[in-house]
DNA sequence: CGTAGCATGTAAACAGTTACATGATTGT
DNA sequence: ACAATCATGTAACTGTTTACATGCTACG
């Protein structure tokens, strides 16, 4: 009965760019997903037709051929009143937070074993993938605001999803940069085992 | 090829877990899972024990049946030798950002036909749950300050896991305050198709 | 002119991961 | 009946790979 964590995201993404107005399955692909909604969720060529065909069958779509001249046909996907409704309801839904799920902060978890050489290049690798994308992101963001086919509400609350991703990254970065100054300062205490309990070694592997 | 966004670490937590000792799939679940490591990543117990037995077929962990009294035997995991070369290796693996999956974040990009207040009411459910979530991660975090079976070497990092989950949890909360206030302040348009006016400059966006 | 390569558009097969539900066993 | 422990079944969603058809463009 409960809503799962999420789940059926890319459904309501679809019917919400099909809401404004009728796509092909290519369009959604190279425009909505590569371009618009980067930043938020990304979707693969065949789960995007494989969504369409299901939102098809489930009447919250329909489709047409248009001829093209030079081109191959196209089919246009139209959101009908009933997806329209679905999408509405999702989009006024609360939904709960989906379930943690952050490998980097496991490595940390375990990285003891790691010396304190191979835990700052670790952190410094990933500094310069969240660096990199809060980059892609404001050309993103610029982009995005550059739309003028969309209103004035719609825009600002496009520049706040922006915004929202462009925090976490920010968030990541302070977080891996305090942790860099803590271990350049010498705050990471050394392997030994602090005393008595605690565990044998594991076994005899390679010695560091 | 092998540049996967993430994949797999469930097998590689509990590798990391077994490092430190011998467990059942019960503890591994009861403990490790819906304790130790809550905010970072959650498994089924299906998917512990389908993973377990996976692992032991590649042999990177053997199992041994333990009678107990009063209770059902017990099934006991410890890590091979190559189990831990696998882990080892995973753990000094800089992986790839994972492609970002934000279904709050496409609900908010969406939100234009909603009313300020339907989605002043998403953004206050949505601040109450990562307020909770801190919560839980700061309770979460003493315990596990708590735990002298670790080296302090390995009780630091973990700290500094916490530590990256809870900026994570900050870093949405103040992005959500931060529109909550700008809504309140009337900062977002109403859904008049007008274009002709210049959008003002967007909260939360700080200059590059 | 012919053909090779490339962009456009659609589709299906298959495998990996996760969630959820149910069942089986043992011993108090 | 109940708790601890392990196991199986199934469905959903995603990602990867492969395939196929059409028509444009460049080049020998």
């Amino acid at each position: 009965m409960q809503l799962r964590g999420q789940g059926l995201s890319l459904e309501h993404a679809i019917l919400g760019f099909l809401s404004e107005h009728a796509r092909s399955g290519y369009d959604l692909k190279t425009r909505c997903f590569d371009i618009d909604a980067k930043a938020f969720w990304t979707a693969d060529q065949a789960q995007i037709y494989r969504t369409l065909e299901r939102l098809r069958t489930s009447k919250l779509l329909t489709s047409s051929v248009r001829r093209q001249t030079g081109k191959p046909d196209r089919k246009v996907y139209e959101i009908t009143a009933s997806g329209h409704e679905s999408f509405s309801e999702w989009e006024r839904r609360a939904a709960a937070l989906p379930s943690p799920r952050d490998a980097f902060l496991l490595q940390v978890y375990f990285a003891a074993e790691l010396s304190d050489d191979e835990i700052t290049g670790l952190l410094r690798d990933r500094r310069a993938s969240h660096q990199a994308r809060l980059e892609e992101l404001r050309l993103e963001a610029v982009e995005a605001s550059r739309d003028r086919s969309v209103s004035a509400r719609a825009s600002v609350l496009r520049q706040a999803a922006y915004a929202g991703a462009t925090a976490a990254e920010r968030a990541a970065i302070d977080w891996l940069d305090d942790m860099l100054d803590a271990i350049s300062a010498g705050l990471l205490p050394g392997s030994g085992m602090s005393d008595a309990d605690g565990q044998r070694p594991l076994f005899g592997l390679a010695p560091a």
